[in-house]
DNA sequence: CGATATCCTGTGCGCGTTCACACGATGAAC
DNA sequence: GTTCATCGTGTGAACGCGCACAGGATATCG
């Protein structure tokens, strides 16, 4: 009486055993018109709430899921993170997060013990790192896991954008504007998205029969896309570059424009994620999108599969990135480039 | 036998009762060393952990905080989050989110609702804006609730950052670098914290005699700094702009430039936040920078009091914001500014 | 050696819910 | 009028744990 009202303080008022209250709830039918309504109202009387934590004690269900994502500003898992919480409310579950400062198999296996304990029925791992994903399959304990950008030689099921594809797109784009080769500014080498990106520009410039620049990577941050900038200002062949993010991107035109390189006259720059401001740098950025609600979705759908029907589907969820062309790149030809640049104003902007 | 061992299991094991592993589990003391370790090595070998569902059952503790926020990739929200997930863990809590699409008194309800049937112990609500405050006071059902960035009228307890406080030093600066006043782009009207820049920045103006020009705003996107920036570049008193946050700065550096006002020479520009890439703008940005990392630590901290001591402390943390000047801003004086701005190079990045 | 204090361990119950089953009432069929 | 199915409802037993209390073992002292 003096706390939560319980089930039978219910079924009291209502004049029923708790285990008709309990069939009301559950909609288990069985039930008369009359006495479901008189449950009905004595559950709306008493303002009554069924305790989950008895609930998940005898059935064995927590309707809880773990998402186990790095604390970053990035806007790739953040992004992910939303559009999984979303999903989750919508099919019933509640959302337990664990973040991590960094993806190496302790903090990984400690975030899933801790997530284990919780009694949480499945985990989503955004973990884009190489690292963890041996020792989640001996951590695992048995919980159902779905690994989202990540996980590529392990047999964990996955949700994936197909980095390689987009890439392949950005590089293409470039050459087919008429540059001989195009640079690329890697992300952190241990991140497989990072890893993905590169194979798909070496592919792509394979594919074109031209030569492969030495690599230049950071770590996805303006700051060291401005670095990598500062060193591609003074290679007066770097005519086209393509950072693996749009935060590098970023550092990059920074870099350039302190050089005195003109962007895109001079230098055609491409990033990847199509970050909502990527539409308002200097110039708007010409990137690859990536539908990271999609991600979400589908890896919360392949998470609630695998914990309903308890078969590991081994499924493989790939998504299809888009290039988006705004206005850092152009044509070689300087003549066109310059007139083209001074005559669209404002056309980078979303519809 | 099945599933996974229970507390009897160990103890039948060690080869004692049940309430004897009880006790070492919860380190009640009176148990002989022999028997402690004979407790321990049987949990070890049967892989046993509590089943919270059960311990929450009987204790009433669920050991988990929820948290209501908005599903933006607003830099604030991100990572005060982060740092409420990071204290709380250290403090032996878990997380469950909730996302909200809007912060309307019914999504707030809703989610209050969905986070009280999971038991959780209290909650932090992040929601910047003024609406739901009112709603919360009669959904809370007791749950102890702390807001983050919010509730200004209502006698929740609350962490804010000194938001007038961070505008007021970004309009003096302004002013000092001789402009004889500042415009100022505004964030939504129903958002605290946009409302108390405002403030600010009136206030600013104010003591210091300076013309107040007439308030643009915009909905925190670099697209709304954009317009903004169009409409500025016509007014040509407009030489000094203070945007209500970073990513509206972007765009406002964005439209000023394609109109051919330089900045920091002809027209000095302040934002707010300093997000990561903001030292990366061109021109690396002014901006007022804000610890959610404090923020998180301290919201967390207050909430764990709340709910462990009962006793509303009401109390009202605030945290200082701090100015960063970086090259977007610059002294009214032509010659000069120009000569400041060809001579700095780079040296807006961070150490 | 016995009494008392101290330490350690076991028993039984309750937490709020679901599940398996039993029960009574009602009506239809013979 | 008896039998049987059907429907609606109640009863009792789990689920795994913590708490209060009982009780046995051991130590301390007279």
């Amino acid at each position: 009486m003096s706390g939560r009202p319980a089930m039978t303080d219910v079924a009291r008022l209502a004049g029923v055993s708790h285990q008709t209250v309990s069939r009301v709830l559950n909609s288990f039918g069985g039930v008369r018109q009359t006495t479901r309504l008189r449950v009905l109202a004595a559950i709306e009387e008493l303002g009554y709430r069924p305790n989950l934590a008895a609930r998940a004690l005898v059935t064995g269900r927590s309707h809880t899921l773990g998402l186990v994502t790095m604390d970053t500003t990035l806007y790739g898992p953040i992004a992910t993170l939303y559009g999984i919480e979303r999903a989750a409310r919508e099919a019933g579950y509640f959302v337990s997060v664990a973040t991590l400062r960094s993806i190496d198999p302790p903090s990984v296996g400690e975030a899933l013990t801790r997530l284990a304990e919780q009694a949480v029925e499945g985990v989503i791992l955004i973990a884009p790192l190489a690292s963890p994903t041996d020792a989640v399959a001996t951590m695992g304990r048995g919980i159902p896991l779905v690994a989202v950008e990540g996980a590529p030689d392990s047999d964990l099921p996955a949700v994936t954008v197909d980095q390689a594809a987009g890439a392949r797109a950005a590089t293409e784009h470039l050459l087919s504007l008429g540059h001989e080769t195009v640079f690329h500014v890697a992300g952190p080498g241990d991140w497989l998205e990072a890893q993905a990106r590169v194979a798909g520009w070496r592919r792509a410039l394979a594919e074109a029969g031209a030569e492969v620049p030495p690599l230049l990577s950071g770590d996805w941050t303006a700051r060291s896309g401005f670095e990598a900038g500062q060193t591609l200002a003074r290679i007066p062949e770097a005519t086209a570059v393509f950072a693996a993010n749009d935060d590098m991107a970023l550092g990059l035109l920074r870099a350039l424009h302190e050089r005195g390189r003109r962007v895109p006259e001079e230098v055609s720059v491409v990033g990847f994620d199509d970050i909502s401001a990527a539409a308002y740098f200097t110039p708007p950025l010409t990137t690859v999108h990536q539908d990271f609600d999609e991600v979400g979705r589908r890896s919360l759908a392949l998470l609630v599969e695998l914990v309903l029907a308890r078969k590991p589907s081994a499924e493989r969820v790939v998504i299809a990135p888009e290039l988006v062309v705004r206005q850092s790149t152009a044509s070689r030809t300087p003549r066109r480039a310059a007139a083209r640049a001074s005559g669209a104003v404002g056309s980078g902007a979303p519809g």
